[in-house]
DNA sequence: AATGAATGAGAGTTCATTCAT
DNA sequence: TATGAATGAACTCTCATTCAT
């Protein structure tokens, strides 16, 4: 009967967390086991059950965790009045930090999410529904704005720059080394701008 | 003792390995147990050891299965005489087809490889090593011959060609409908081009 | 994936059955483990589940296993044209013989059927109702006769009937050295006595 | 360190052997937790231990507490000058109020005894014998008074008595709706006039 | 070529118990 | 007097693996 309202507690069970997220992102969740888990906690396998109350429960916070304040963000930049460019920029940089900041929680979300029973996986999928929607209406407005050409298609738009940035986020994850504003930048002139030569100079 | 050169025998064993594929890519490797596989090729669990030695040995030959030719069909593209734009279609469709056509093998490899052991892993890793080098070699080519910008770097165009590749095949295995030649199409756009607004009439 | 209809198998569940009757009544429900069941069986503890998908499953077939046939030699009982007294007689002999025979599985069956999913005691508690109105007919038939006195509460004695059955049931599992015939006899000739309308001698 | 001495230790500790005994009626020894002691009594688990030094302690106590009055009551009811039929129904009084007034505790102390270690059986097994030998006693003198038959097996009268009584406990336990002295009554009426030598009319 | 049966290691989970506060 | 936190042992159950047949 854990006391949910203490601080202690709270600040603990954070702890708990971000040891499954580690754990899970390093070894999936059907290949770490609650020891794992409890042993990068510095706690006895058991006492981890004061925290949750089953592994299942454990792979659901750290997915809430791992996308719910970077959907947030989303908000506060599709919302913003920037220009298309910036905000592409902005997201980028948003999905790319996240890797970093949040250590592994995104990259568990993306990979082990399926694990959860249907109930909880509800919730997140509306988070990243939502996501999605946002990222395409911003391609929507770009294209409104003339930024973007008139044949863009939205959705598949969407996607790209998801999978882009998350593959960018595993190699992030397992490279802590890798300069993570070279990498946004070159994202993002990669998908303004695409690979081919073309002069600045004959844009008008 | 199984009679390794008999056709039956290999025939079979073929279907071990898509079986494994199927499992594997819809659980996760520990996720599934070796009675789904069994179950799914239409055999006993005991039986499936008549085919592998382990249950690991049958995720390497899943993952093997998964890259081998399409890291083949890389080497041909590459040391082809096509110009840059030709050979990033068809690697992109190359890499788009298989999965379709290997369905999960490559899936599981993208996925499930971190759970082999290193000597395993190796072989792996040099494969994916080559197909990484040819798609970079592609593009080192594509700046000398000067149909892209001087400023590309080929490191992190190779990895996001990749990485958008895989990201599409998730979500092909995932939605048997996708249409395949349509997300080959956007992508090369995308990547020779980027989203911005700038017309062909405008380039001379 | 047991081969359900085989022999060996049947004649092996069967050993579990009567292992996991002797434990349970031993130890009760809870206080049993696996591990306890197997080693009676001289299997290892996972062997179990071989037999049984789970610990309750086991509960609930001892349970069956313990009434099942006591229940339908109830029925021979009752459906016969024999008088009052070789009917009440015939009950007490089959309920105590079933204490020796099938030894623990009925002891099993009084004290932790409780611990059963509703939907298994439904079963159950349908063999325990029909064993119960089969015993009330019969008293309710030997009202009708003028065996017994007209102020019989025929539910109340069926209840005292069972309940006595039981207590003695009890003891005579735990000490196999009781004359279970002279048993039966004694609390024949009390209950006899004490419902019918006079002795024997009086009567004519 | 508990304050043995101390109104409220004495009264909270009544208070925790009730809950047990509620707990363990319901759910058996090992079906029930501690935790669920502690909550029914409304306190956290950890401070069950201020009043037991361990769980099995707690059935001691419910154990004892079951019998200990209901054995001193049968000294009075044995000890008295009435007639054999007003001691047999005060004592079948006696026992079935038992399961009214002190609850489940007789009940456990019935079901669950054997879960405790020998040494702490043996106390019980005392006030059981005890319990059982006066009751024989009350048999015997009956025998010899002349109202009961000189063919009465004194020992197996007792054990009945006991029996059918435990029986219709476990009914009154479990509906709460019982009437008790209607109850009473019937068994008074079935043993008395089975072991009578003949009814009162007959008799002079 | 395949399987029924068994095994043993390890998983997740529960829980009586302890103890500093 | 009571509790939050932690522990470790035991438990049920799963599963990769083996092997005689």
């Amino acid at each position: 009967m854990p006391q949910i309202n203490s601080d202690r507690y709270q600040q603990q069970r954070k702890q708990a967390i971000r040891s499954a997220a580690a754990v899970f992102a390093e070894k999936g969740f059907h290949g770490s086991s609650t020891k794992d888990i409890a042993e990068r906690m510095g706690i006895k396998q058991g006492s981890l059950y004061y925290y949750f109350k089953s592994k299942e429960e454990a792979l659901g916070e750290v997915c809430l965790f791992g996308i719910e304040d970077y959907v947030h963000r989303m908000d506060g930049i599709a919302n913003g009045d920037q220009p298309f460019e910036a905000k592409l920029m902005a997201t980028i940089t948003s999905h790319l930090s996240s890797y970093r900041e949040k250590n592994e929680a995104l990259k568990v979300h993306n990979d082990e999410r399926l694990y959860l029973p249907e109930e909880k996986r509800y919730r997140l999928r509306q988070l990243g529904s939502h996501y999605r929607q946002s990222l395409e209406g911003i391609f929507e407005e770009g294209v409104k704005s003339g930024a973007l050409r008139d044949s863009i298609d939205c959705h598949f738009a969407a996607q790209a720059v998801i999978g882009i940035c998350n593959a960018w986020g595993d190699l992030i994850v397992r490279d802590p080394q890798l300069d993570i504003f070279d990498i946004i930048q070159k994202c993002t002139d990669l998908l303004l701008n695409g690979f081919c030569e073309r002069r600045k100079e004959k844009r008008t």
